[in-house]
DNA sequence: TATCAAATACGAATAAATTCGTGGAATCGG
DNA sequence: CCGATTCCACGAATTTATTCGTATTTGATA
């Protein structure tokens, strides 16, 4: 079977801008700029240039017909997050995800809501195939 | 209460190295660079570099008394991961360490031994806070 | 339509990470 | 001690990421 083409993992500064379009599903570079303003000092134009390289790298879409042209991502969050575990894992888990898993969960509290989520996860996990 | 001065996030290349030596808990420029053969084509010269840099990082100490200089890590593997996870749960999960978890979990299939510590950890979780 | 301000393109400087060649020092096997 | 070999310091080239200044384009508006 051919690997799947898997996406490149985003840079820190990608990261930043990638997470102003989930969240805003999309958003025009001064949007994203000014929603950068608490986490940043990035320039206007950088963040305008690396919007146009990770158009480039395919990471955005940008609509050029409107006049403020409109952005948004080509990869879900989820994808992204995916890309990125996966990265860790690999990276420093000995592609064990279930000691990423595990670390993150000993980092801080966690939410019941989430708790039940992991919960409902784990039984599946363990009922489906011994 | 002051900051907890943390640890820099190793770049890609440093964690190949530190993951030798955490498996080994020491060893010589020889032994890292011909056990990075099969991960990497990185040269001899490149792998001694790099240690050297982290030496000067403060990633790595090295005993210059013996000759094939021997290297150990500074940070253990345990507080290297911690690190990691911090950064990518701010990086790309909006500081939400169980999403994180989440991802991972549902990545691949998990070994029964994580997973009954996992339950463990939730166990503790749940019961101790109402 | 002439002008202004915002938006965009372009190019290039800077910084950080990665890579390795070269030459000298240390070590080893005679 | 001598030559061969391994090791290590040093410097520098290359690549990738980050940053922004300046020029050009565009759309709005007076």
């Amino acid at each position: 079977m051919a690997r799947k083409a898997n996406h490149k993992k985003p840079t820190e500064s990608e990261c930043l801008i990638l997470n102003v379009l989930w969240q805003r599903k999309q958003a025009t570079v001064r949007e994203v700029f000014e929603a950068l303003q608490s986490k940043t000092d990035m320039g206007y134009t950088t963040v305008l240039k690396f919007m146009q390289i990770m158009t480039e790298k395919g990471l955005l879409t940008r609509d050029t017909a409107v006049r403020p042209q409109i952005y948004s991502t080509t990869h879900s969050e989820r994808q992204t997050q995916k890309t990125l575990v996966r990265d860790l894992v690999d990276r420093a888990f000995s592609g064990s995800p279930g000691n990423l898993a595990l670390q993150a969960l000993s980092l801080t509290k966690v939410s019941p809501t989430e708790l039940k989520k992991i919960q409902r996860l784990l039984d599946e996990s363990q009922g489906g195939k011994p």
